[in-house]
DNA sequence: CCCATTTATTTCAAAAACGGAAATAAATAA
DNA sequence: TTATTTATTTCCGTTTTTGAAATAAATGGG
């Protein structure tokens, strides 16, 4: 399966820092079971690479004996450029291993994949060449797509928003810039995203779901992203609510993006001889007493809390990050949301599910995508640097 | 962690075992990265020990060269109890390590553990006998109960029908019985057999069902079973169908139970009047044309068949397996559940998801007891043995 | 302030595990 | 029968890992 097999407590070791974050020599050999001394030898290693950083802790409650000092990976050891071809128009952003976004560039919205990956090279160079970051620290790409994607391969299958069919967007975006480009589900790069950068990042067990046109979600289980048998976990989005509800465009009815999507809602708004462009002038509405607007998004909210309610005592995640990419806000979608998930999943899980509702900035989906970059290096990419000059006998 | 930690490869090839079946040498290499010549020896040791079986197989699809041998675990290396303290009157068999039942004997109903605790060694020792399976060939036990269970101090913390809270049967068992004992939740000692011993061997995605007096569930993720952050995952029982019915004992309304169970149908039968004491009797009723009995059986399949859909896009189990031990058999609630499964969920998970029931023996729930303890037994309590005696230089 | 105690990390030599190349085995196709 | 193909084993050198002892860095108590 591994031709050159990265020796196997290396990558225990990484993925013991990609799933818990940042961690002492001692919790490592806990963790791991590897003996303390191997966990020197390999940490030194990780250390002399730049990989990993000593993060000089000022632990409250220092107990009795030598204070541990805990390693994370080093966030100028490298850089990422993360491209959400989600929303329009498409940002494009540079951030650091820790997640730190440190430039950022529009792009103009383009339906066609070699356009966009000239586009691409473009903004990459513009960055870089702004942010002063050497083109050697750029480690990889990552695009987040709507849509159907083979991740393995790097190739988008399907998206209805872009008009794609199988679309081999990673070799493209390969071929243009000459970095190593991955591809990734925008609700699975939002979930690598909180985990690495963002709200999970000591989270083994969580889901998250993108609040936008369409509801989009994805589970971390045991640590890692839970693609399902074929790739098609967390299609929450389709969960029948209602057998005699509205028809969606997937041909069943009821389905939960009929009610509690952006897009929907807004229908339903327009629909109803309501004036919004956004769901946050509906919400708007709402808050100053409009029924109509207060009805829809209270139906919203009550679907995707019924569905989340389902999630929560099916898969009983630690948490449940909302993204609020659209602008609810905190009005009563979410308030609704939140009430119906409390009321209709069992006592247990009432004490022991958080359930946390962001609302994100811009950059939040190139953000994601860039994490899919990361994580892919530290999985796969960073093979052939341990292989190479640095890791030879000390 | 672990203190004499096994060595990893040793662990790999077990896990790879546990979770694929029957494997050839090559197959491990393929599978786990480790190479042929460190395979041949792990495996030589496995064998040594009688833990692994050499598998003469005859294959029709026969290729070019050498013919792979598989290998597989030695039904014969040992043998575990298995108890079912789910229904009434319980039932005690003895497994060996391939699942197949070489002996049971039924106990009688009892609500004291200690009590229950003494009638198992009695069970033991009666089987023993009469199989002539020397005690020291005796691994483990395994106990299935229905209600929360702490699986790693095997702990009951709550069992509303058997009137428990907080027994450590384990221990007790293990102190009546001198045999090392683990217990386990009914239904996820069910996805563990069906995984081990049943039809779910080479599925590494896949969640199962038990069709009782209430609806348990369990899910097997990336070929481990998934307990969830907390241990409760499979939930699905209290997924709410609909916020206006029936309530349930858990204090929310429109619980799948309250619909689907055989409990909850039964009930709704007697309150219609209808002359039925079991759920076979309700699906006789139903074949001859009972409006009501059909009604209850139809709602109560689009109940399930609604929670199923929900479950499989969620999570997107290869397979969904139902264990129906209410006596359903292929009537009109299996038809109409299988129907509203498939008319809700996306084409491509139609098309990639396989939905099986299949009713089960009287010995189902004890013989996936067995299973928990042999997977307890392949995962920790082998260690032991490869530590002690067999396993020093050759 | 010094010393015993505690916990973390490193050092170093011995042992174990592992990988690579070549040999051997067991089949099929020609 | 021989060439070819794939599986498995053998052999040997090297890398990795461990275990025990040493060292480091803190706290708490005289």
């Amino acid at each position: 399966m591994n031709a050159g097999l990265l020796r196997s407590s290396f990558i225990v070791v990484i993925e013991a820092y990609l799933q818990h974050g940042m961690l002492s020599r001692s919790d490592l050999a806990a963790l791991t079971g590897i003996s303390r001394s191997a966990i020197t030898e390999i940490t030194q290693n990780l250390l002399d690479m730049g990989l990993l950083q000593e993060f000089p802790v000022i632990q409250e409650k220092q107990g009795r004996g030598r204070p541990a000092v805990s390693l994370r990976f080093s966030a100028s050891h490298g850089y990422f450029i993360g491209v959400s071809v989600t929303d329009t128009p498409s940002l494009v952003i540079l951030a650091d291993m820790q997640g730190n976004v440190v430039g950022e560039c529009e792009i103009p919205p383009s339906d066609a994949p070699q356009k966009l990956a000239t586009t691409i090279r473009q903004a990459m160079n513009d960055l870089l060449r702004r942010t002063g970051v050497p083109r050697s620290r750029l480690l990889s790409i990552g695009i987040a797509v709507t849509g159907v994607v083979d991740e393995n391969n790097g190739v988008c299958r399907y998206s209805a928003a872009l008009n794609w069919r199988d679309v081999p967007i990673a070799e493209l975006v390969k071929k243009a810039t000459g970095a190593e480009a991955y591809v990734g589900n925008d609700a699975n790069a939002v979930a690598i995203g909180e985990k690495l950068f963002g709200r999970a990042r000591d989270l083994r067990h969580f889901s998250s779901l993108i609040l936008g046109g369409n509801i989009g979600c994805a589970h971390y289980i045991e640590g890692n992203l839970y693609r399902g048998y074929d790739g098609g976990a967390g299609e929450i989005g389709h969960v029948t609510l209602d057998v005699n509800g509205p028809r969606c465009r997937c041909g069943k009815n009821g389905c939960l993006d009929m009610y509690a999507g952006g897009t929907a809602m807004l229908g339903l708004a327009k629909a109803a001889g309501l004036d919004c462009q956004t769901v946050h002038d509906l919400e708007g509405l709402a808050t100053v007493g409009n029924a109509k607007a207060m009805s829809i998004l209270r139906n919203g909210g009550q679907a995707l809390g019924l569905a989340v309610a389902s999630l929560i005592q099916i898969n009983n995640p630690k948490c449940v990050l909302f993204a609020d990419v659209e602008g609810f806000g905190k009005g009563i979608f979410q308030a609704t949301t939140r009430q119906v998930i409390e009321n209709n999943i069992l006592p247990r899980f009432l004490a022991s599910t958080e359930i946390v509702f962001h609302q994100v900035e811009r950059s939040f989906l190139a953000r994601a995508a860039a994490s899919v970059a990361a994580q892919q290096y530290l999985r796969t990419g960073i093979v052939s640097r341990v292989n190479g000059s640095t890791l030879q006998k000390s």
